[in-house]
DNA sequence: CTGTTAGCGCTTTCAC
DNA sequence: GTGAAAGCGCTAACAG
């Protein structure tokens, strides 16, 4: 095995040409400047001798770009985000990029951090899920020049330009479908407060509802979190008063975790006692004591959009405004809502 | 809002000093290099004012660190590793450090691209859930000066350092138990062979049946990989065997998804046709159909001593080689296991 | 207490 | 066809 070889210099030295040959054939451009098949060959092989890998950083320094993208996302032990972040990830490598990784902790000061952070080090772009309402330190960053796609959520108001389901569509049907098995009384355990996704699959569930008739009782509109704890005490809440919902629509896989915990400590089952729908279907969602019926969202889609649409822009320089979009989600049922008399 | 300001040397200028300074006060070297009080107030006014962050890229390549670690991971779509994923993120930034994310998808070679990739991107350290058995890649690696702290998985016969579950003995607890509860048919669906976490957990399991004076039967260990799809696979295979196993030891969350899968399509039920034990606790395992008993690994624990070792590595120069450790995981009882004639 | 200068490893302009 | 030299933005010697 022969020894490594620390930079160009050393390398363009071994063969006894110039650094900048050397370059010019490491990044393909032997064509454009005519050079020698012989000087080539050379140099490739020598490449790959002393396994020579250009160092990024310089090279990142020189071009002012540094193939690399930047990922901020609010939970990536929440599977949701996961699956998205292993898409992304892919995607990302198969163009070249590297992907650096922030959890932003679903915490806007964390995530203002985590882009000066991100601003600092140069990355070429941002895939975003953002925590907030509140855009104005993220618009304030696109003046920057760094471009910024946003996912999952959508900021409203802004020309920041998304990708998304349409959680409006995913949480009318699925309190239509409730309805229509005989629920009257559903409640709704809702994630953040004032952010795209969850005000969207609110105004669904409000608009169902009312379709049908049916008055909105806001206290049955609860929570403010899309964790579990947040579902575990809002149902809690829910099932100690005097009227009770017969069935429950959860803004998040991991509430309806917590709607689970809850109900089981009090010895309800789903769907006899109480029914539910949650968003984001899992792997596990059919082997549920009762298997749940779900918001399937697209995923991958969303994940693959979002990074060729950035790395288009990063590319050309401007945004396809065309991009913003809402993919429709898939209700797929399973055993989680009784039918009861109407 | 004052305008941005591109560069050090501009952010001098302003201020009417050298760029030197204003490098010293913002590196926090006032006090070493006597700058006046008046002096470093004004760069950091300044700084603050024009929102100046530092170029960390140029900073990298002059100090020849980047302040960047690098994760490298089989499947951040597993739960298992984004729970970890999320500590290790934590931990790195509260570091102030930076991470870089890549999904082996439990292939050696993507692992070993993503490996050069890193150190061509001058990580100072990596942090890797190795896919293979060889570690001559990994070793390779080391070699060129950068550290690689190991987990989940360890690489017999090396000194890569490491940080993993005692899975010899978590499999060995989980057999004694389901004998303990009067099985003797005990099948064993395994993740990928040849990796440790595999080996240990096999080796306890046939270590445990043969305490208790039962024969292992090779025929009983199968599988070949920690995804849904062998699981679903090896029980449909299991089922369809003149000789069932009473019992099912799956080496891992997804492998359990697969099995209730295959189980559930052929109307068996859990724990009445078939029980199992399934390694690594989730959110959602106590509201399966069965509560599914098990095994518990240390999840946070592990990530949190990866990135403090290997940060402290990374400081000193050196690796502390007390610091492979194997934690104990925890053994959580549900019903996923039935208690037969004995 | 502060500044000048050199150089990290790369790519590109300009020159031959 | 190839190379010398400049410079990306930063920090650390060295100098005063």
């Amino acid at each position: 095995m022969a020894r490594n070889v620390k930079n160009i210099k050393e390398l363009a030295a071994l063969i006894g040409i110039s650094a900048t040959t050397v370059s010019r054939v490491l990044n393909g451009k032997a064509e454009l400047y005519r050079i020698s098949p012989a000087t080539s060959k050379k140099v490739l092989n020598a490449a790959n001798e002393f396994s020579y890998y250009p160092d990024r950083i310089a090279r990142g320094l020189r071009l002012k770009r540094t193939e690399t993208l930047g990922l901020i996302i609010p939970d990536i032990a929440n599977p949701f985000f996961a699956s998205i972040a292993k898409t992304i990830e892919f995607e990302t490598r198969r163009n070249g990029y590297s992907l650096i990784l922030g959890d932003s902790l679903d915490d806007i000061q964390t995530e203002t951090e985590l882009l000066n952070l991100f601003a600092g080090r140069k990355v070429d772009g941002i895939i975003l899920a953002p925590v907030g309402h509140s855009s104005a330190h993220i618009e304030e960053f696109q003046k920057r020049g760094i471009p910024v796609m946003v996912i999952d959520r959508y900021l409203p108001g802004t020309k920041i330009p998304f990708i998304t389901t349409d959680n409006y569509a995913g949480a009318f049907e699925a309190v239509e479908y409730m309805i229509s098995k005989g629920h009257r009384v559903i409640a709704c355990i809702q994630g953040l407060k004032g952010i795209s996704v969850n005000t969207d699959r609110v105004q669904g569930y409000r608009d169902a509802l009312e379709k049908n008739n049916i008055t909105v009782d806001n206290h049955m509109i609860l929570g403010n979190d899309f964790g579990v704890e947040n579902g575990y005490i809002q149902t809690q809440i829910l099932m100690s008063r005097e009227k009770m919902p017969t069935a429950i629509l959860a803004l998040s896989n991991l509430i309806s975790i917590g709607v689970m915990r809850a109900l089981s400590e009090k010895n309800l089952s789903i769907p006899d006692d109480v029914s539910i729908v949650s968003f984001d279907d899992q792997p596990y969602s059919a082997f549920l004591a009762s298997p749940m019926t779900t918001v399937e969202q697209l995923k991958e889609e969303i994940a693959r959009i979002a990074v060729n649409g950035l790395l288009a822009w990063i590319r050309t320089g401007k945004i396809d405004q065309q991009i913003d979009k809402m993919l429709k989600p898939k209700l797929i049922f399973r055993k989680s809502v009784k039918t009861i008399n109407v």
